[in-house]
RNA sequence: CGGGGCGUAGCUCAGUUUGGCUAGAGCGCAUGGUUUGGGACCAUGAAGUCGCAGGUUCGAAUCCUGUCGCCCCGACCA
């Protein structure tokens, strides 16, 4: 019957053999020239997503591919000729600037001010601290010559044997700065009164890691790496904890990224710390991701480059440190926290821009007016100051006046840009002097606003603006707390770790052969011993011992 | 670094088994026209050192060796 009533199905339905895709794209023609049919044909699919389908693999299909595919389409960066190495693209890069501020104002606002140290640090400086050297000597980048020369008959350069550096001039390129820092600090700390030394800096850091993935492990990433001093172990425990808590604020209110918070178990912490604190969030796919870490580093740091000070009672002491970073794998994050199979999805405060006006017009009088319309209304928006909430930066408004598109293809290119509010205007608006608003988180037909009229509609669209900010983060919670289970039987571990997988809670008997167990065993290591856990002594998951509390286990990026 | 898969136009891929005419398609891109409220259509056109380097051969995208990169699984990993 169906055949009958419209050929061109069975013609879809007779390549279907031949190309997966003749079937799809060609249902995507039947969509729009026989609309009833479709419901019985394709059922829930609409023609657009079936399209979107070439572009994004859903997460359900390949989460990871999932992943690149967002990553690539939003354009927010490429893979580069470099092994390990990639290219953040405008877009990208401008999502990094804007938490780089973010987090930049926080640190200023705790007293913090930014310096810069060398990309190269000696080898020598490296191996003062033993952990520190155990931890890190497995990635290093060396520089072991400073010249290139021809090669001996043939094309191509080598390096010049006789501008090799000695053992004792030899470089790594950074993978993160205590070292130098230190070195440095020597200089700069004689007296208690020049403490605390509250630096930061921002740069770019190696690890020579042997797989990678776009922002969540690559060789070069950009970072910030704070690096304080302080006069005693009080001040220096306090400073780890406060930036923890900078870190925590700038995840769930920037990010809207919910995060648990508390130490690293000592399997999993910093080489040269005390301690570890971090913060652990949840992708979709229920795996963990450690989104930033802050160290207690003791006196190892300043033993180890004679760092000391002295006292108001007039005795020397050597300074206690502390370090703490986050890095571009928050852009990682933010992806898989929020993005769905549309495309990428930005909480607003950290969206590049906000707020996309399309126009839509067919005669050149309409266009006029439309797009004098899409002006005026982008100019009104511009006009509301947001101040703190988004960082004194204006509100980015961009009326896509590309005439070489059409509506619909914006409205998809926006959506999977990640942009969080679109606004619809054309002749039927103006007329009635009022336009359709679009939010990026609720997809659909339930995400639009029709007939919002045109004088309110700054308003109305900053409105939207703040309560998606929340409703991010309150969705992201609710799904980190739906994967999130007390889990007292190792078997029942074993199996959700697997399936559904999610943030365990159980019982651990504080020993480093368990954990490393359970990591053998089931690929899941201990994330955080969350500050805020229950007081609830109880028995190890593995071995029964006595635990004095639960941690959280997960699978982790 | 081990196992598996894959590198052909910006993207997705066909062609490789069995070497042989001038290397193809769709999408995208450019130009012109018709279009424009959820990814438009027609016409014309541009675009490739077949990942790279050697080798075998009269002849290599195709066979051989090496190498680089990507994806998946391990190992590794603030």
């Amino acid at each position: 019957m169906l055949k009958s009533q419209c050929p061109d199905q069975a013609l879809g339905i007779s390549r279907l053999g031949i190309r997966a895709w003749s079937l799809i794209r060609h249902s995507a023609f039947v969509i729009r020239h026989f609309p009833p049919i479709i419901q019985c044909f394709v059922t829930p699919t609409r023609g657009h997503e079936v399209t979107m389908a070439e572009k994004i693999k859903t997460r359900a299909e390949d989460y990871s591919q999932w992943y690149l595919d967002i990553i690539k389409h939003a354009n927010l960066a490429d893979n580069s000729d470099v092994r390990g190495c990639m290219v953040i693209k405008p877009h990208g890069y401008a999502i990094w600037e804007k938490m780089q501020r973010g987090l930049d104002r926080l640190f200023k606002d705790t007293g913090h001010v930014n310096a810069y140290f060398p990309l190269f640090i000696p080898k020598r400086f490296l191996e003062k601290e033993a952990e520190h050297v155990e931890g890190f000597a497995k990635e290093c980048a060396i520089v072991t010559h400073h010249r290139l020369i021809p090669k001996p008959g043939g094309k191509g350069l080598m390096p010049d044997p006789k501008a090799e550096l000695s053992d004792d001039e030899q470089l790594v390129i950074r993978p993160t700065s205590e070292t130098i820092i230190w070195n440095t600090y020597k200089n700069w700390i004689q007296s208690y009164r020049d403490l605390p030394l509250l630096i930061n800096q921002w740069c770019n850091v190696v690890r020579w890691e042997m797989r990678t993935r776009l922002f969540l492990r690559t060789a070069e990433f950009l970072w910030q790496e704070g690096h304080t001093a302080h006069a005693t172990q009080k001040e220096a425990e306090e400073e780890a904890h406060r930036m923890l808590e900078v870190y925590r604020t700038f995840a769930e209110d920037w990010m809207a990224m919910p995060v648990l918070t508390g130490p690293k178990s000592d399997g999993q912490k910093f080489p040269g710390a005390i301690y570890t604190l971090c913060i652990e969030a949840m992708m979709q796919d229920h795996r963990a991701l450690q989104a930033g870490t802050s160290h207690f580093l003791g006196q190892n740091f300043a033993k180890a480059f004679d760092v000391k000070f002295q006292s108001a009672e007039g005795k020397l002491e050597y300074a206690w440190a502390t370090s703490w970073g986050v890095s571009t794998r928050l852009v990682g994050g933010l992806i898989m926290t929020h993005s769905d199979d549309q495309g990428l999805v930005l909480p607003p405060r950290l969206a590049p821009i906000h707020v996309a006006i399309v126009p839509i017009f067919k005669k050149p009088e309409e266009k006029v007016a439309v797009l004098k319309a899409a002006n005026e209304l982008a100019a009104g928006i511009r006009a509301i100051p947001l101040g703190d909430w988004l960082n004194y930066d204006p509100i980015v408004v961009k009326v896509d006046d590309r005439e070489q598109y059409q509506p619909g293809y914006k409205f998809n290119e926006w959506e999977l840009r990640g942009v969080p509010v679109r606004v619809e205007l054309g002749p039927k608006d103006i007329e009635k002097n009022a336009c359709v608003l679009a939010r990026r988180d609720v997809p659909g037909k339930e995400g639009k606003e029709m007939g919002v009229p045109l004088a309110g509609a700054p308003t109305r669209i900053i409105e939207i603006l703040k309560s998606m900010q929340t409703s991010l983060f309150e969705k992201a919670k609710k799904m980190r707390d739906a994967y999130s289970y007390e889990v007292n039987r190792w078997d029942e571990f074993k199996q959700k770790i697997e399936e559904p997988g999610g943030f365990l809670w159980a019982h651990w008997d504080g020993t480093r052969a368990t954990e490393d167990r359970i990591a053998a065993e089931t690929k899941a290591t201990i994330r955080c011993i969350p500050f805020n856990r229950p007081q609830e002594k109880g028995k190890c998951i593995l071995t029964g011992e006595p635990s004095e509390g639960r941690v959280v286990f997960a699978k982790a990026y």
